[in-house]
DNA sequence: CGCTTTTGACCCGCGC
DNA sequence: GCGCGGGTCAAAAGCG
């Protein structure tokens, strides 16, 4: 499965840029296309049968991304038109094989490199994107599991307008707020510390404190499971931790460390759903292009390195949890810890983290080797994609 | 040394 | 206007 998972992380990625297929299922389990994907439990062959798709299925076959496309816009267009709300249009498969789902994987420069504010004259786009954005379930005729990996979470946008304030947040009346894990205290600070002088937060004057109301912030949500949780090159550096309130997981906040001044933020959360789920929400612009390598500084090594030795050397194992308790509500990308928080609550994410990061690692090697038509036809087709308003 | 994570404090949007 | 809650800051410490 790691073998069949490298190589065709490749022709996923490539596919996601390039082509996308109707494989939608509903949440009847009714598929409405002919190209049906695998089930929950068929899920171990599911890149065997991508790649017989492939080869029986014209909208599988991949395209020769060298080969020039001056039409590139266009066939975006045509790929997109059945997403925009254009009523007389349909995004039934069933009714409109060729109709395009786009292939949204958060991490991939479709998302993370959309320009354009929302604060920015482009309301008309932000009305489009509701169209545009699929859902977060499996009902939605948007949704495509065959563009994400066994496992990847399907894209998670909000039937109603990603402009709501607080869309992924479901409050169960047995999820009232636990907050003990993030609130324990911190070693170092006394007990009773003074007032702390901290200084009165001052705005730089050329750079007021980007706070754009939640509303007008676009975003991206989606969910991942556990082991595609870090497949990106981005780097992000954790600045926070928030405990969320109807959530018994805590809310992560990262920003991108690959650039500095760069805006892009991502926070990851569990689903309060479904544990192994966790929801990503990307927010904000790369200002720089798509790292071809995973910066190795960023994240530093800290958990990295037991993890990829496969040694499951405990690391902070002072409450004499399991060997490898890194523990971290969540990771993103390289991004993780070894300090623990709820280690009660959290080993089995470590292992799947821990596991997840080999995996990724892999990956990544093979995409950065061999993913060159992803970057080859970035700007012509991102900058049609922002044309056509498929922002959020 | 330069990066990271941790985490309490603070800011501020938003609902009432 | 007020309070809640989410998002961000920044000091401190860890890591290689």
């Amino acid at each position: 499965m790691a073998d069949d998972w490298d190589l065709y992380a490749v022709v996923r990625s490539c596919k996601s840029a390039t082509h996308a297929t109707t494989t939608n299922t509903s949440a009847a389990g009714a598929p409405t296309n002919p190209i049906t994907p695998p089930s929950a439990e068929e899920e171990y062959s599911f890149w065997e049968w991508l790649k017989s798709e492939e080869e029986t299925d014209p909208l599988f076959s991949f395209p020769n991304l060298l080969e020039p496309r001056a039409n590139a816009f266009q066939e975006l267009q045509q790929f997109y038109e059945p997403l925009l709300p254009n009523p007389t249009t349909t995004n039934n498969p069933s009714t409109n094989n060729n109709t395009f789902v786009p292939p949204i994987i958060p991490n991939s420069p479709i998302i993370s490199d959309f320009g354009g504010s929302a604060s920015s004259g482009q309301h008309h786009l932000q009305q489009q994107q509701h169209h545009f954005l699929p859902t977060n379930t499996p009902a939605s005729p948007h949704f495509n599991p065959a563009i994400f990996p066994p496992g990847f979470g399907e894209f998670h946008g909000q039937q109603q307008p990603l402009l709501l304030p607080k869309p992924e947040t479901q409050i169960l009346p047995q999820q009232l707020p636990t907050q003990q894990g993030f609130m324990r205290p911190r070693a170092m600070v006394p007990a009773l510390p003074p007032p702390l002088p901290r200084a009165p937060f001052t705005m730089p004057i050329n750079s007021p404190r980007p706070r754009k109301r939640k509303c007008q912030q676009k975003r991206q949500v989606c969910q991942v499971s556990a082991e595609n949780l870090s497949a990106d090159l981005w780097a992000w550096r954790k600045y926070g931790q928030k405990p969320i309130k109807g959530s018994p997981h805590p809310r992560n906040y990262y920003r991108c460390s690959s650039s500095k001044g760069c805006s892009a933020r991502k926070q990851v959360e569990r689903s309060t759903a479904d544990p192994n789920i966790f929801v990503v929400t990307y927010t904000g612009d790369h200002t720089h292009p798509r790292p071809t390598h995973r910066n190795s500084l960023a994240g530093s090594t800290r958990n990295k390195l037991s993890a990829m030795a496969g040694q499951n050397q405990p690391i902070n194992n002072d409450s004499g949890s399991p060997p490898a308790q890194a523990d971290q509500d969540v990771v993103a990308n390289n991004v993780n810890s070894d300090n623990s928080l709820d280690k009660e609550n959290e080993e089995l994410d470590e292992d799947e983290e821990e596991r997840d990061e080999n995996e990724i690692e892999d990956e990544d090697v093979e995409e950065d080797d061999v993913l060159i038509p992803n970057t080859a036809m970035s700007d012509e087709i991102f900058l049609g994609l922002k044309q056509l308003g498929c922002t959020s």
